[in-house]
DNA sequence: GCTCGTATGATTGTCAACAATCCGCGGCGC
DNA sequence: GCGCCGCGGATTGTTGACAATCATACGAGC
């Protein structure tokens, strides 16, 4: 018989649940970088006491998300020129893993996923916002097809700080095309099981992607 | 002027403190995989309130050093034969990562550095705990010496559940000259920029110490 | 006019008590 | 004998209040 779906039942603490909210709050820009988050306000609007709340600010922190400065409050990190070099950095270090791994496993598999998630890309081409959503999901898919808990979990993180930087620049999107055809050739480079080609190509994308991010030269995010 | 060491004054919170110190606890093998870390116990044994010793734990949770379960309890994760291999797997990922970073960058401080280490680690070659301590450093200033405080924070992380696989083969230590001989090769690889020797040598390191792991077929932390 | 000391306000850090949940064991019914 | 039900113990999850700390603004002194 089939239990798919039956299992998690596990409930998730409300620290856990906080997390994830607020983790997605500071994903989409609600909280710009920089924002104090008091802890009694937002304790009152999540609807929720002090200490969960406290417990998932802890979690966030350990993500590196939030800057924590004592006695002073929790503020959320906001990344410079150089920040935003590492993120990418060390993204193309982790997807480069998990390419290798995926290529010697079930390879199939993970092209049919991936796959999907190009062609959710593609109908998202037209709404920036839906756009960054399926590429987020695009790589979440890649690293998640290597089977590497590790591997994901540091991802998951690095793909949050990725919205982060993006957020910051979505008055002028990047042209879909352009990121269509380097999703396409990563693709391809997994189908085709070519490791250097999906390092190059994979470099190449971060590449690309932090110069989007840097170009207009100093203006939104760049402070030291 | 020089200012060198005066600035960060800032002090760390308890919370902070405590995740260091069962951090270390958990490293060492005080509380061994499995374990049970009640709080009401490890409030008072460390002299703090459950409050901030709960956002430690959640901070550990984070990094995937404690398992959570609803209503049950905090439990030291136990890593089976998959964990190990991921771990290295990603362990060599980020260090490759780092590497290659430390290549392109001030690579003559970083010889400097890592010699140090190699040289703590020969001076420690007669006592296997000094002798994993060592080799911890030496990992660890590795990729600090890359720059890249999201790679570093990866190898934290890593580096503690390597200890944690470690610490249940410490009745029969590896041969500390194969180590030191693996650790040489490291540090000529970047010595010399060789960056294709590197990755080699590195995910060489890496099998030989699952290997030496996993050995004992079976014994010690393989469980599912 | 500038600097130092002080008062104030807000925020975080910490604590002890309450409530909810879950495991293990004994008894009951079948 | 076997399975189900309920109870006791323990642990976590959550809450609200208290205390410590720091930044800011104001006024006195030089």
């Amino acid at each position: 018989m089939d239990l798919t779906g039956l299992e998690p039942v596990e409930r998730r603490s409300t620290a856990a649940i906080v997390a994830d909210r607020l983790r997605e709050a500071i994903m989409r820009g609600t909280f710009p970088p920089g924002t104090q988050l008091g802890e009694v306000e937002l304790a009152t609007r999540l609807g929720v006491s002090r200490g969960p709340l406290r417990e998932a600010m802890q979690w966030l922190v350990a993500e590196g998300l939030l800057r924590s400065v004592r006695n002073r409050g929790l503020f959320v990190r906001d990344l410079d020129a150089a920040d935003v070099r590492d993120v990418y950095a060390a993204r193309a270090a982790v997807e480069r893993a998990a390419g290798l791994l995926l290529i010697a496993g079930d390879r199939a598999a993970a092209v049919v996923r991936l796959s999907a998630s190009l062609a959710a890309m593609e109908a998202a081409a037209g709404d920036p916002v839906a756009l960054a959503d399926a590429d987020h999901a695009f790589h979440h898919e890649l690293v998640a097809a290597s089977g590497s808990p590790r591997l994901q979990r540091m991802a998951d993180t690095l793909l949050v700080e990725t919205r982060m930087c993006l957020a910051a620049l979505q008055d002028n999107p990047p042209p879909a095309e352009d990121l269509l055809a380097e999703h396409r050739a990563l693709l391809d480079a997994v189908r085709t099981g070519d490791v250097a080609r999906l390092t190059t190509v994979l470099e190449a994308h971060m590449a690309d992607a932090v110069d989007r991010i840097l170009a207009p030269a100093g203006e939104s995010a760049v402070s030291a």
